[in-house]
DNA sequence: TGCGTATATTGCTACTTTCGAATATACTGG
DNA sequence: CCAGTATATTCGAAAGTAGCAATATACGCA
């Protein structure tokens, strides 16, 4: 496979290297959320969010579509759920080892 | 989901956030390496590519088995190639306006 | 036009990542 | 034990990332 090609999935990965955006993506599973709402359901600073949105709408990720005042961000492919869905069976597979590991996070995730 | 996990979640992405520890688990589909064949294959520097395989240990993507006097590489999971696959999907279906971003990039460096 | 709401950008600082060079450790054969 | 090969770690500089506070921009409405 070609560098360049590496190099883009690269940043795709990069992309979603922050819980904050990742939390991002999974609220935008189910549909086009407004900036505001994200926002609200983050619970974190605006100029935050904003900045973790503009990360994922440089590279492709989210889709962003004026509407009045607010601004509408949606997935732009859906298949990105599909590597999350298999990203949750490796976490489903591997997170007992992994919190033994890590040692720190407790007992509330198991959903 | 819990902040924990998702926290997790963002590590291992993180870990796959770079073309050569990309490489290297391609590389790894087929089956385990030594790191010598690895670095081979990579034409990086020894240390750099040590450095990566310590990264992608470190969040246990790959496992590490000595034998002799060489370390074989392995992944720990093949799940992580699902990962791939989908994501390969996903360029594919947008491999057009992936190349033109590329291709922008390139002309951006050029100057 | 001017105000209020929604969102984006900028400036700054602290922290992390990457790389090559140098060095360290581990194992093997003689 | 010693030399040689294989791999890992450490160091320092450059580049990139994250978060907050402040500020800027865009829109709708009176």
């Amino acid at each position: 496979m070609s560098d360049s090609l590496r190099q883009f999935k690269a940043e795709v990965f990069q992309a979603l290297a922050h819980p904050t955006r990742i939390a991002i993506v999974e609220l935008l599973r189910d549909g086009p959320l407004p900036a505001g709402k994200l926002i609200e359901r983050l619970g974190i600073e605006q100029a935050n969010a904003s900045q973790h949105l503009s990360v994922l709408r440089s590279k492709q990720i989210v889709l962003n579509r004026k509407e009045g005042n607010q601004v509408f961000y949606s997935l732009r492919d859906p298949i990105l759920t599909e590597v999350l869905d298999v990203m949750r069976r490796y976490f489903q597979a591997h997170i007992a080892g992994t919190l033994a590991t890590l040692g720190e996070m407790e007992r509330e995730e198991s959903r």
